[in-house]
DNA sequence: GCTTGACCTAAAACCCGTTTCAGAATTTAT
DNA sequence: ATAAATTCTGAAACGGGTTTTAGGTCAAGC
């Protein structure tokens, strides 16, 4: 539990001359160096954190809102946003939102108290306009398309591939699509796109007896497969929200021998590259370190990936 | 930006004054107090966290050691551990390590920084001598039987159900049991007590042509039975380490019209509810929780959980 | 009327670093 | 030889809180 001044009394020298040793810089004489360096040994002495970062302002720390974290979105982000950080020397803390606003302004405080330097919103109930208000407290990244906006951004363009794959999905002629999704249309804007493709394509809504929201994991597209069939909803071609969402949902027709209908999920997961099946890979983890990256420099920039429709 | 001086300043009081209202502590005149806060709300004043820290010694962070985050284990436990960190008003920090040592010991040099309060190991290379060194520098908790050590831990008493599962898989009559683990037996201790287990009611060690480590997820489960089917590695059984894994494996036999093997699975996915599939529950939400707990009360106690046996 | 205790507040010390400023000792340049 | 620039170091200020100490006011108890 040495201090920087124990290694000061220690070596004879001051307080700021053991501070320069440690931080490399200014003048400091090669025998002082040398000799505070064997006395930082000697005593054990690691420097307070939370001294440093009371006396430079910040703390190298990245707040990650997340609403939850089950579904491959959130965890392919994360683990991109992980490894940026990391590499950085900066440390992620996770802050589950639950989808709540009153906890991520709760969190936008912290922003304030100094408890971490910049966030990452990977998805936000809370308006666009309101994050800006808090921007002047540190970087704020968020994981959606920010419009013209200034707010820093790391996200997917999503509307290409899903338009493509909506085509590719006419143009084989399937007619009754199943729409899986992780939340509503009206409160998430992930669906929205969705849905606003699927308009596009189809010049129609997309049937409503065919949307299932709450679909997160491979057992939730086994689920949405079982209602629909116990509730004789007829359909030709399922979209999911995830590979594995997608292979849950075609393992419920293997085990009852039905006929599987075709299908596609998201994220490019392996699951898909085992059943072959056309997939979108929204090149998440590629996203979550730019995230971090754009966190970390505070720069107030978007960074734009296009996702992948991929056919297979 | 305020900070508690210009409350002070602008109230007229002194910064003890106005620490003592945020505080809610000792006597402060009602009069004052409503000053106090109206000042601070017309001023828009929040606590620097780091300066709190610093004077007090401690951040409210916990920081949790993981080699990955894939793995169901994992998840599960991180969200019995963000649950209970939440509620106690303690933020996690996520500490990749990918199982390397050196990786762990800077984390243990950044808990002496007081990076964090305390620390979780989910899992951990580093031997429970040197954990028990740094205890000193704060809470250290690990999520395995530390033996009789005197190390805080909240951990799931795997043999019994171990044991409870192969007596079952052997009076059903399975003779050649395929073990798929996370890693293998001589550097995880889960992996060497599964093992360890199949030995004790077998009398002979596993097939080694059976076994299959770095399994994680669905996929690496659906890969590891198209290895068996394609080196014609003939089985009856399949001890999965996840219940996603088994679906996995599962998958691939339905998919290529062979006969699926017996098989279970572990931590009571929904997958394995839907599949009708024995499994066997290490309740770990409930290690994520009480593992959490023991690192803000720094109590070195054990939480013993037993793992569940599930017939279905 | 005097002591005692409760109530209220401020000054100062403390937590532990970094950084600025200023001065002293050397070197280098002229 | 002297002025100027460089190298080295320490004192003090600063970041922004909490806590201890101590002193003052006031009412209750004897």
């Amino acid at each position: 539990m040495a201090n920087i001044q124990e290694i000061a009394d220690y070596t004879g020298f001051s307080k700021s001359t053991v501070s320069r040793v440690l931080n490399q810089k200014n003048y400091v004489a090669p025998r002082t160096r040398d000799l505070i360096e064997a006395a930082i040994v000697k005593l054990d002495y690691v420097p307070n954190a939370m001294a440093q970062g009371l006396s430079m302002g910040q703390m190298h720390n990245i707040g990650v809102v997340l609403p939850h974290n089950e579904h491959p979105y959130y965890t392919q982000l994360i683990n991109g946003i992980m490894a940026a950080a990391f590499a950085a020397n900066y440390r992620i803390m996770l802050l589950p939102s639950n989808y709540e606003a009153k906890v991520e302004l709760a969190y936008l405080q912290q922003l304030r108290r100094k408890v971490f330097d910049s966030m990452i919103f990977t998805s936000h109930e809370i308006s666009r306009q309101t994050l800006m208000t808090y921007q002047k407290y540190g970087p704020i990244v968020v994981c959606q398309d920010p419009g013209c906006l200034p707010i820093a951004a790391a996200y997917t363009a999503r509307v290409p591939s899903y338009v493509a794959a909506f085509e590719w999905i006419k143009a084989q002629g399937y007619q009754h699509i199943s729409l899986l999704a992780t939340r509503a249309s009206n409160v998430s804007a992930t669906s929205k796109t969705t849905f606003q493709a699927y308009e596009q394509v189809f010049h129609q809504a997309p049937e409503p007896t065919l949307i299932r929201t709450g679909i997160r994991k491979q057992q939730d597209g086994y689920a949405a497969a079982a209602y629909f069939v116990t509730q004789k909803r007829p359909l030709d071609f399922i979209f999911a929200n995830a590979d594995d969402v997608a292979a849950g949902a075609r393992q419920y027709y293997l085990e009852h021998d039905l006929p599987v209908p075709a299908m596609m999920g998201q994220e490019n997961q392996l699951s898909s590259q085992l059943l072959n099946m056309a997939t979108i890979d929204h090149h998440l983890y590629e996203v979550g370190e730019n995230a971090a990256k754009l966190a970390i420099s505070g720069a107030v920039r978007q960074f734009r990936v296009e996702s992948e429709f991929i056919v297979r």
